[in-house]
DNA sequence: ATTTGGCACTGTTAGTAATTGAGTGCTAAA
DNA sequence: TTTAGCACTCAATTACTAACAGTGCCAAAT
């Protein structure tokens, strides 16, 4: 990235970054001086936009397609015009009504609260949707189930706190009796503790414990896989709603997001980071994966009262209303934090 | 669709229209006389060639984007050419081992199997595979698990003889000996019986047994709920793969595909009926739902040994190789339904 | 020192016209 | 019944033009 060489924008420049961007967005087309000027109230001649526009240029803030077309932002102007954008909007409260009533319907499991919050975020922004479920890992164990399905197979049934159900079967030989008396010591021992301490306790416990027979601890070490085995659930809508969308007349994007779609451990992978930060974060263009470059991704965590456990957004075209769509995912974790906070209260109550 | 005028294609005409549509498979261009001259050896000169093609146009089966172009086939036309290649195309030895070295890793579980396979299906054909689990409520109960979780709340588990587990929670307060006891009173009278029949059976079972309770005649009816609210799964690959495909310059086609991708039920809706069929089924444009009048569907339904238990099978444009396509369809079902037979053997060792 | 109007320049877009070429249908002869 | 020949059609390509939107820069104005 070219170094910008006035640190701070002058007020004035800025305030034309900001038209020009305002005006693409809305648009779509490269905007011009005259545009500007007629658009907004700055009292300059279209002469003197152009000299500023080409300032911001010589800053890397804009550019043009070609000579005598408008200016488009790039990347680092979106950047700049994002990152000026404190104040978050509020949604319109009707609108806030709206995804509240979407939600009406069957949100008992975490599950189903997830999908239907990636289709809401989809839905509202028109763009692409996601919710990252629970980090699995962070996920308080509530229960531990080993249930008997033959003589040589186990089905490990795992229960978080937040409501997550796990399953997984394992071939093993053990005696029935032992299976129980294992059952009701891992849960004695490791409730209340998160998956990734639990893998690890599980071999030491039962290392302690004083196993009749060699078998558990190897079932042990098989449970300890388990836990470690298991993918974060991802829910993603809306991936066709690319297509729609103007600026993109090749199908690169529009693959590549397929691509992620499918390939939903690669979005795990780039999203995944963002469960750090408890604020809004924008990325735009190639700022998270070189592959999202024509892509902007905006994502929030939320989290069930206690700590941050997932992380959820939008995907959408670099050319988006970022003040809307930020709003919309602000608003969308709120509300998601509410459903989990009730979730953990009524597990409390028993 | 129009009325052939001769019942019978004379054998030439034929051999014309399977030439047509092989070159317009092979070239995606519109196949004109002399082409179709030099390319195949039929003793005919293009002029004799024309008169033919336009038999065939009358009779439906060619058609002309614009007067002075090629023919290209009609959906009739590929019908026609379908239904004739009687003969499945044998895949090439090394290719079949190619693809039983890509199950080699994890297929113990029968969503990784199934998983694997649609994905095996996409990535042979470049085209999008389709896998349509083990039709849920044909499959046989093999244990029936009610995991108490709080005062309130039950975990039921579902799990069947092909190694399908469900599970969902439920809420109700019911007495943990009482429920053990149902435990019990279900397997023994549900074990073996399909989903189907058992989601009937439960209630009737349970107003015989003397319940204790009130409560554990209300419980049968929600698992019975449960079950009937499973969905059959479904997995699907490669969508993106139509996006290489030159035939598709609008993205009216990607956009639908994408579609069914997020809502699976369309598309069980769709394929769902396949499942009565036991051989190669091919369905061309339209045929099969109007949303994918440009795409053709190849399927067949796989067993486990006993009887058919699901579909798999690819989309693709309509201008594909068919025999091809047929012939890879109707091998990975053959390896289907070897690992599911291995499987169901498995379980009858217990 | 900044702002501004004027002006030459540049590249896109749209429209028109001319040309080419592949392929047809039809007819009349083999 | 087949075939050669011919007139015809329409899509695709190319070339050219005119309109246009916008820029950069300079010299005058503030």
């Amino acid at each position: 990235m070219r170094q910008v060489s006035e640190n701070i924008l002058k007020e004035r420049k800025s305030r034309v970054l900001h038209a020009v961007i305002h005006e693409y967005i809305k648009t779509g087309k490269p905007v011009g001086s005259s545009a500007l000027e007629k658009g907004y109230k700055f009292n300059l001649s279209p002469a003197t936009l152009r000299s500023l526009m080409a300032e911001l240029e010589r800053d890397g803030y804009l550019t043009h397609p070609h000579t005598s077309a408008g200016r488009i932002p790039t990347d680092a102007g979106y950047r700049a015009y994002v990152d000026s954008l404190i104040e978050l909007q509020r949604l319109a409260v009707e609108e806030e009504e709206r995804i509240k009533k979407e939600y009406e319907k069957k949100t008992k499991e975490i599950d189903s609260l997830l999908s239907q919050t990636s289709k809401i975020l989809s839905g509202l922004s028109n763009y692409t949707g996601f919710v990252m479920a629970p980090k699995a890992k962070h996920n308080e164990i509530r229960n531990i189930e080993l249930i008997q399905i033959s003589s040589e197979q186990i089905l490990v049934v795992l229960l978080t706190k937040t409501g997550l159900v796990k399953h997984k079967m394992i071939n093993i030989c053990i005696d029935s009796e032992d299976l129980n008396e294992l059952k009701q010591f891992l849960n004695s021992k490791l409730r209340g503790f998160s998956l990734e301490e639990a893998a690890k306790r599980i071999i030491v416990e039962v290392q302690k414990y004083q196993s009749k027979q060699q078998e558990m601890f190897k079932l042990a070490g098989y449970i300890s896989n388990v836990i470690e085995d298991i993918q974060d659930d991802i829910y993603m809508n809306g991936t066709s709603n690319v297509l729609g969308i103007p600026d993109f007349n090749d199908f690169e994007t529009a693959r590549c997001l397929m691509n992620l779609n499918e390939h939903k451990d690669r979005l795990i992978e780039i999203i995944g980071k963002d469960l750090e930060v408890p604020k809004i974060k924008v990325q735009i263009g190639g700022e998270c994966a070189s592959e999202l470059k024509d892509l902007s991704v905006i994502t929030t965590s939320y989290s069930d009262g206690n700590k941050t456990i997932g992380v959820l957004g939008i995907i959408g075209p670099k050319r988006m209303e970022y003040e809307k769509m930020m709003a919309l995912v602000n608003s969308v974790s709120k509300i998601v934090n509410g459903f989990l906070l009730r979730m953990g209260e009524d597990d409390d109550e028993r």
